[in-house]
RNA sequence: GGUGAGGUGGCAGAGCGGCUAUGCGUUCGCCUGCAAAGCGAAUCUAUAGGGGUUCGAAUCCCUUCCUCACCUCCA
């Protein structure tokens, strides 16, 4: 499989021939998650459903920023403590993502229980050089670092000509960044420097390290981490460690709305729990894999719709194949459903192995959903030609992340019940009685079909936007 | 100003030297008691502008213009 390669700029051959260790950038807890992360994470979790799916042991470390200025801030204007905002989130975070059908990472360790983790490797720091003791912290001095700016591809005097660097006199360079900063209050730690917290890279250069060691395959997170977050993560770990840390940097794009950046500063977000309600995660899912993850998508409604009609054609497929009866199958048709299944497979794998081309990728999916729906039109779908593409079209949803609504067996045996009553009066002509039905299982949220010789029902998620 | 990524039909979105995806939308039909869904057909020959390279370019090169992101915290 090819991923594109922040670092090298180029698409690079990802290593399979081992365990795949991936290291995912995840969110600070001090506030609802918005789509923006859940693309990331979506990304990422469909990457790992792919990857298992062809037989590749996955290990998969996201990490919680748990201690930082804005949960503080958070938690005084809350009048509360840190820990407390944290941990709130932290639950709301596995409430949300457990929505989104996201499986579990390996691990999502928190940086204040790596403290020590931190202080051992800012120890090693100083004591190579890299890292100096002063008034208001210990700094990483970006100019013991000569590659410093390979990934962002800065070249450091610009970034000292930027006005944007903070000023601090205690500095030695104003580029340096730190690695612990000391606290008179509340969450601090002790360390051989004194009472303080660390900094936001040290810990997931630390906590990286720790699970997956000095060079593992894939570190990702949102574009917007590329400069100063995994910049300087670069720099402590390969100093640290004098080895090339990640093999692949691979960065999602932006969730804009209107077209620009969807981010808490400009209070343009639209939170997981929002658009969870609105949309659904299928619809939301979809929509995250509709366009190419390094590029920027842009959330609209008119275009969440447009999901919500493709996923309309998933379910109603789902159950032409799940329901579609015995009988004869022509040679022909088996033929016909046997290529495309073989196609959309083939395709489906090879964009997802092209640089993760999702777009793509769902769209072989399609192919099989289409032809599936053609069949059945005709009333030719048996169970027979349905074999041929359910394993692969489950296979798929499962990559995808993907769930149909289920209905339980008594609800099954309901809806035939009403079915068979309704065609009853339909035969009878009692158009009335019939619609009166209809309008009972379409309570159930089931819609029904009515092909020429028999009546197929299709139990529909529940969209928020459809019901406003 | 620097750096990076881009500019493809009404919209979304692949393709990244030849065969000009695909989906949504729109129109008309089929099916239906009526719907809905589905199916069929039609619509749309698009590749920011200008130069080049080539037998041939959306795809390669040069150039102009435009958009977004990062350069402060951010997924």
């Amino acid at each position: 499989m090819k991923i594109f390669d922040t670092l090298s700029v180029a698409e690079k051959e990802l290593d399979t021939s081992n365990k795949v260790r991936i290291y995912l950038c995840g969110v600070t807890v001090y506030d609802d998650s918005h789509i923006g992360h859940a693309r990331t994470i979506i990304v990422f979790d469909t990457l790992r459903r792919f990857l298992e799916s062809q037989g590749i042991k996955v290990e998969f470390i996201q990490n919680f920023t748990d201690v930082d200025d804005k949960i503080i801030n958070r938690a005084r204007v809350e009048n509360t403590s840190a820990d407390k905002i944290s941990s709130k989130y932290i639950a709301s975070y596995f409430e949300e993502f457990d929505n989104l059908n996201v499986i579990h990472a390996d691990r999502y360790p928190k940086a204040t229980e790596h403290i020590e983790d931190m202080i051992n490797l800012i120890k090693v720091l100083i004591e190579k050089n890299f890292a100096y003791v002063s008034t208001n912290g210990v700094y990483f001095s970006v100019s013991r670092f000569q590659k410093y700016g390979k990934l962002s591809k800065k070249k450091i005097h610009e970034l000292v000509s930027g006005a944007r660097v903070e000023i601090d006199e205690t500095k030695k360079d104003p580029l340096d960044f730190a690695l612990w900063k000391f606290a008179n209050d509340e969450p601090r730690w002790e360390s051989p420097w004194g009472l303080g917290r660390p900094g936001w890279h040290i810990e997931c250069s630390a906590m990286s390290l720790k699970y997956l060691g000095p060079n593992f395959e894939i570190h990702g997170g949102g574009r917007d981490l590329i400069f100063p977050h995994h910049e300087n993560e670069i720099a402590q770990s390969e100093s640290y460690s004098g080895e090339n840390f990640a093999k692949i940097w691979m960065h999602i794009g932006m969730v804009t709305i209107n077209g620009e950046k969807m981010s808490k500063s400009l209070g343009n977000t639209k939170s997981v729990d929002f658009v969870l309600k609105k949309w659904g995660s299928n619809v939301i899912r979809l929509f995250c894999l509709s366009g190419h993850y390094s590029k920027p998508i842009d959330y609209s409604e008119d275009l969440l719709r447009e999901t919500i009609t493709k996923w309309r054609q998933v379910e109603n497929c789902y159950y032409e194949l799940v329901l579609s009866g015995d009988g004869s199958a022509s040679i022909e048709d088996v033929k016909f459903m046997e290529d495309i299944v073989e196609e959309a497979r083939k395709e489906f794998t090879e964009a997802l192995n092209s640089d993760f081309n999702t777009p793509f990728a769902v769209n072989a999916f399609f192919k099989i959903v289409k032809a599936a729906n053609q069949i059945a039109s005709s009333e030719r779908l048996v169970s027979s030609i349905s074999n041929i593409a359910l394993p692969v079209f489950n296979q798929i949803l499962d990559i995808l992340g993907l769930k149909i609504s289920q209905v339980t067996l008594e609800v099954k045996t309901k809806i035939n019940e009403l079915i068979n009553r309704r065609n009853l009066l339909r035969n009878q002509k009692n158009f009335q009685g019939a619609d009166i039905i209809r309008k009972e299982i379409s309570d159930l949220g089931i819609v029904l079909i009515d092909h020429r010789k028999k009546t197929l029902w299709i139990k529909q998620e529940k969209i928020g936007a459809e019901n406003s």
